[in-house]
RNA sequence: GCCGCAGUAGCUCAGUGGUAGAGCGCACCCUUGGUAAGGGUGAGGUCGGGAGUUCAAUCCUCCCCUGCGGCACCA
């Protein structure tokens, strides 16, 4: 039998005979670390401790110590666990698939019966007994056939369609704990023993169709979260009640922001404090694009079924759009008509009205453009997805030649606006030509270059997602990270060939000559809504000063200092504040309480020393401490704070 | 749109086949209190909508609406 050197990650090599399994290498070092080990990184992969190695290789033997694949196999095996759980639980049910995910895994079930939450507790039951009978793992290669056959005879039709998938060349593999088998790519631990029994929970059920795929049969999906160790998994359960305790939906109802109702399923009712949220970064916004050379202009909500048909969206989207029909009885024509999904079409109409110059590009007209999609019921989420949202939305009109800059330049916006909004990181994807697309490889190519140089004048980092661009041009996504490390796709900057073709936006160029103009969809914050739903996650509604709809809360101890008290809130609302009184019979226990809980800023509380000294006690949002302050500092330092960071020198 | 769960006072929730309850909030009264809930009294509910079963439905059944968790979708 040949020989093979296996490197270990100390530099150190050793000769082994080939087909020798990482367990015998593990084996062959010590006696503990054969009983440790969970699984072996060959060349880079993650290898089974069974798997034999037929040539040289760099090899370090994993522990539970190794996070990375720790993790990975404790998930993948519970899974397994789980559905061998519910087998022996529901013998009847199917078993499909069950990958690995963030923090845990799942495995979806064909059962005629929903399970239940007692069904959940049940299968964890069970599945403790599985790891501690600490069940042997062991694996074998099947041919297609057998596998097929086995599955057949099984009656598991899911888990024969799943081996018709697997490409040809790459091994079937089976597994087994105890008697239980399931098809699996692994690697696995080596008995159901190494799963920590303490430090996984079964979290929830839900429906999920067979393969992704709406037109296929529902399945029921059983989540769990798994760890090395209890205080990781209780680490984790703490983590999903913060992210909970800063759920915007619950925040805007406790601070007045906004609220829904039935009449209008994923519209906004926007409060007072909500709106004055939504019109700082309004205003913002609109110096921003002021600045950066945009054009601000405002399109019609309803519009003609014709200019839909016309710009391609009527055919693709009608089922999604808002119709409305005139009665017959008042118009004078039966037209139909639709709210507006979208903006781009109306722009182009604004493009169009006279003819434009070579010298009019790049012309950068924005709209905050409230849009209607008829969403689907079960998408709605708060402020996340609605059906009526208002974009922050422009269009550039360019020349092929003028992509790099226009996005070079969108890019450093973009990158200003979330830095000023609380977003320090952000990753950049870009996604090029489909199969499927209109416009010559020419094009693709320029502008796909022109995307990629515009990146790397700003960094060196970037996803790309090949063929995920839309048929229409190539397009950057920006997603931002929050405070808690979730992800939000905010930023779009798309490139489009079609839309100036289909509604015929031309431009004469230096040679007299008509040329289509490029057309940039572009959007920093996506939605209003939206991003202030992440602003208010971002900050579990403590909003910076600039933002705070109640910045200034000016609150009396005893009442006697009342004119004293709206003294202080007329000038610091002649100062720009926006500042109230807050002069009720109540104590100011109460009322810092009451005001720290509803997210102010600044708390300023009076009494009789103030209103002699006319001086305030200055109390920060989340501080114990007071400070006291003349009226002239206190008027002065707020100000200051309350500028917005784009005007603040 | 699909699967599952839910809908009782402004909010959070308890409860029962014989037309309902708590805490907070709200109103009024007492209290003028120095930095995260002072005390008392009171008002407030077609028990999501519709139909059915029943002598009787908030409770049981069916349909619908809305919300929640996923899935699918997201120009």
């Amino acid at each position: 039998m040949s020989q093979i050197s296996l490197t270990f990650p100390d530099g150190n090599a050793r000769d082994y005979p080939a087909g020798t399994t990482p367990a015998q290498v593990a084996e062959s070092i010590s006696k503990s670390l054969a009983k440790a080990a969970i699984s072996a990184t060959v060349n880079g992969a993650h290898w089974d401790l069974q798997w034999p190695i037929d040539a040289d290789a760099e090899i370090a033997i994993n522990t539970m110590k190794d996070d990375g694949p720790a993790c990975e196999l404790i998930r993948h095996d519970l899974a397994h666990i789980m559905a061998r759980a519910v087998q022996e639980l529901w013998p009847e049910v199917q078993v499909t698939i069950g990958p690995v995910i963030e923090n845990g895994w799942y495995y979806d079930f064909d059962r005629a019966e929903p399970f239940t939450p007692d069904d959940l507790g049940a299968i964890e039951k069970k599945m403790k007994e599985i790891i501690n009978a600490r069940d042997a793992v062991r694996t074998e290669v099947w041919t297609r056939e057998e596998a097929i056959l086995h599955y057949r005879r099984a009656h598991e039709p899911y888990k024969v369609e799943l081996v018709e998938a697997i490409p040809e060349g790459q091994p079937i593999r089976m597994y087994w704990h105890g008697d239980w088998q399931d098809l699996c790519r692994g690697p696995h631990l080596q008995h159901t023993g190494q799963v920590p029994a303490d430090a996984f929970k079964l979290m929830k059920v839900a429906g999920a169709y067979w393969r992704g795929d709406s037109s296929r049969p529902q399945l029921q999906r059983i989540y769990g979260v798994a760890f090395r160790t209890r205080d990781e998994l209780k680490a984790h359960l703490t983590f999903l009640e913060e992210a909970e305790k800063r759920d915007h939906r619950r925040l805007g109802r406790e601070m007045k922001l906004f609220h829904f109702q039935e009449e209008a399923p994923g519209m906004v009712f926007w409060h007072p404090d909500g709106w004055t949220v939504y019109r700082q970064m309004e205003d913002y916004m609109r110096r921003r694009l002021s600045k950066a050379g945009y054009k601000e202009i405002k399109t019609p909500q309803v519009v003609d079924r014709k200019l839909w048909e016309a710009s391609g969206h009527w055919d693709k989207y009608h089922e999604n759009m808002f119709i409305t029909e005139i009665d017959e009885e008042h118009a004078n024509e039966k037209r139909m008509n639709a709210l507006k999904p979208m903006n781009c079409p109306c722009h182009v109409q604004i493009f169009n009205q006279g003819l434009k110059s070579y010298r009019d590009l790049p012309l950068r007209l924005a709209e905050f453009g409230s849009c209607h999609r008829y969403e689907p019921h079960g998408a709605l989420h708060g402020l996340m997805r609605v059906r009526g949202f208002t974009q922050d939305d422009a269009h550039i009109f360019c020349t092929e030649d003028q992509i790099e800059s226009e996005c070079a330049a969108f890019i450093e916006l973009l990158s200003d606006i979330y830095r000023d909004t609380g977003f320090a990181s952000f990753d950049i994807k870009l996604s090029t030509r489909p199969e499927v697309r209109v416009g010559s490889d020419e094009i693709w190519d320029k502008a796909e270059a022109a995307l990629e140089n515009a990146i790397l004048k700003v960094r060196n980092d970037y996803e790309v997602d090949p063929g995920e661009g839309a048929f229409y041009g190539p397009k950057l996504d920006f997603k931002l990270t929050d405070a808690i490390g979730r992800e939000w796709q905010c930023g779009t900057f798309q490139a489009d060939f079609n839309m100036p073709e289909r509604l015929d936006a031309n431009y004469i160029g230096p040679d007299g000559e008509k040329h289509r103009p490029v057309m940039l969809h572009r959007a920093i914050l996506g939605s209003f809504e939206r991003f202030i739903g992440i602003l208010i996650e971002n900050y579990s509604g403590r909003l910076p000063f600039w933002l705070a709809p109640r910045q200034v809360v000016v609150a009396s101890i005893v009442s006697e200092v009342d004119p004293y008290v709206e003294e202080v809130v007329s000038l610091l609302k002649a100062a720009g504040l926006r500042a109230e009184a807050d002069t009720r019979n109540e104590k100011i226990n109460y009322k810092v309480r009451e005001h720290s809980v509803g997210k102010v800023p600044a708390i300023l509380a009076i009494g009789q020393r103030e209103a002699e000294d006319r001086t305030v006690t200055l109390r920060r949002l989340g501080e114990k401490e007071t400070r006291v302050l003349s009226l002239d500092d206190i008027v002065a330092t707020l100000a200051q704070e309350a500028v917005p960071p784009d005007l603040a020198g």
